[in-house]
DNA sequence: CTGAAAGCGCTAACAG
DNA sequence: CTGTTAGCGCTTTCAG
């Protein structure tokens, strides 16, 4: 068996109560009997059993986030963010990957129940009215990241802006026939950015209809919605082709929704024989690790800088659990490249 | 207080031994008791509580993974094959993300002494003797993803083999002025690598000295070797731009034993104004996300797979922790697209 | 300041 | 089959 307090009392020849307080740095030891435990933890190499420490103080010391799976470039940066920050505070994180929707519930639920971890991280998921209310009255603190919610504490980037901007940009390159090409309708981030869109062409008096928007919805192959709401490569590819069929309308930029839909309305534009920025103008949304490679101009979320702030966040409330929900909202700032150029 | 067994057991008028039995469907209980105790658990929303269950069974249903921060590209497909892996086995992933090299041991020894993890899969780590042992003497499993070592468990590719098959590939093609261009020579894939391209160039009686093989070692940048072993963007293009400067070789081929360093290599490139394939075949090593969308030829190391290996593989040990270390090697396969051509 | 003792919530013998 | 009890290893009163 392993060394546990009792063995580390018997040598330093002292109660375990005392042990307990030389590890908790805790002010009711003499200076004296601390070094003498300390000498005894060295000397047998002593480590706390994390679990009952757990079971003891009631904390875990852990912070579950839970993720969606298939996009592997957005979160990145937000896990690098997030255990950076982590590392100062001396909380391990749990990674529960979300790969079918069904499992959302069912790790809202674990966290809520099983107090394997003190708090909770959300990701690009949206959180039901239900379970916001579950975790307020369960006091668990949970920070929502990428999506919003009244009630509870959520850090976001201003999607309406950053939609704004990107097509105030476009316009300002001189265009005015602006498609915007984006996932699933029934998602935040997708009616956001629309707004935003929207927004700016009624702006610039410029015409906005039916047509000015193609989304995943519309598209034929019912699969491209399953995933990742139908912000995907295919899903950017497919709209794009509907595009370039309807020929008679010149539009001349694109404002995509996400960087990978850009990606696949790219690609869409290269088979066509056509190229950017010559033939199309086009401005992502994300700034992910590809758009730097690809040269492509689009809307940059901090992500790591988000995933600081959540952790900074949830520490708070452990520290203070009465704390008020807290609503954030960061700037996305425009990273232009080279797939827009001024109409000529 | 939230409700534990406690109170499951008073609402089913029995003792709390047998809710134990209910929940974790022991034989030795009546179905129909079970289905008493079973109501009176739903009735109260009853979950059992993970840490003191951790506490009394000594295991916690957690795993550890340790990783390198820095390479986002390699490790997502991993982490995919062990999330996917790891729900089938009702196991949770404690995620230690190590960005700097004095943390490893760190995440090591808390590994092995804390206690709050059942098993640790470490990746692309070189893992001492001292801590083998270690790990072997506290009966901790552990497997060692893309490193080696012959007392314990590891899962790796075929270094040697693949960079075989990358300069078999280049040789194939009609090229014989062949240079690789690698990491930190200390680390074993680039030495691994090293043998493989040797081996290729010996067996096609191929010349290979002291110009034939770049390393991020010889590269003026000293912050180059910092990063991930030296297998990064910048050395890759530090490494040509060395390369394109020594212009009596007439070098056509290069074999970059990462696809990140491949990048860096054609960023060099195009910038000198040349392209690939017309002026310099490029082969790289990984195939990550990049290499797909920048047409990048590559050996592709089945990532997703390797991680549901390891996880497969901790699960036996979890299960029988005699079962004697084994080392598996997995064979790259190549990937041909479009920066490698015949020489004309 | 320090030792003893009472939990934390659950599992696993041990009787019955 | 089932209730009771003794831990699991630590923190935290509570006396002293």
């Amino acid at each position: 068996m392993a060394v546990t307090i009792y063995d580390v009392a018997k040598l330093a020849k002292v109660g375990i109560g005392t042990v307990s307080r030389a590890i908790n740095n805790s002010s009711h030891i003499r200076p004296q009997t601390k070094k003498v435990v300390m000498e005894a933890i060295q000397e047998l190499g002593y480590t706390p059993h994390a679990i009952a420490q757990g079971l003891a103080r009631k904390k875990t010391g852990i912070l579950a986030a839970i993720m969606p799976f298939y996009t592997g470039h957005f979160y990145h940066e937000l896990l690098r963010g997030i255990m950076k920050s982590l590392s100062t505070f001396e909380y391990d994180l749990i990674l529960y990957y979300v790969d079918r929707v069904e499992m959302k519930n069912n790790f809202l639920d674990r966290t809520l129940h099983e107090r394997r971890c003190d708090g909770v991280l959300t990701f690009s998921m949206e959180i039901s009215d239900e379970y916001a209310e579950k975790y307020i009255n369960a006091k668990v603190p949970i920070v929502v990241v990428d999506r919003a919610h009244d009630k509870i504490d959520c850090i976001q980037v201003k999607n309406d802006e950053g939609a704004y901007s990107a097509t105030k940009h476009l316009i300002e390159m001189g265009h005015s026939r602006i498609v915007m090409i984006t996932g699933h309708n029934n998602s935040a981030p997708a009616r956001d950015r629309y707004q935003g869109f929207a927004r700016a062409m009624r702006d610039a008096g410029l015409l906005i209809d039916a047509d000015s928007i193609i989304s995943a919805d519309g598209l034929d192959d019912p699969t491209i919605l399953k995933q990742n709401d139908g912000f995907n490569e295919r899903a950017g590819e497919m709209a794009m082709k509907k595009l370039l069929q309807r020929n008679k309308a010149e539009v001349t930029a694109i404002f995509a929704a996400s960087d990978i839909l850009a990606i696949g309305a790219m690609k869409a534009i290269r088979e066509a024989g056509l190229s950017v920025p010559n033939d199309y103008s086009i401005i992502g949304f994300d700034d992910i690790e590809l758009a730097s490679y690809l040269s492509l101009t689009t809307m940059k979320q901090p992500m790591y800088e988000i995933g600081r702030m959540a952790v900074e966040r949830i520490m708070e409330k452990l520290e203070n659990k009465e704390s008020p929900a807290r609503q954030v909202q960061l700037s996305p700032a425009i990273v232009v490249r080279k797939t827009t150029a001024k109409l000529v």
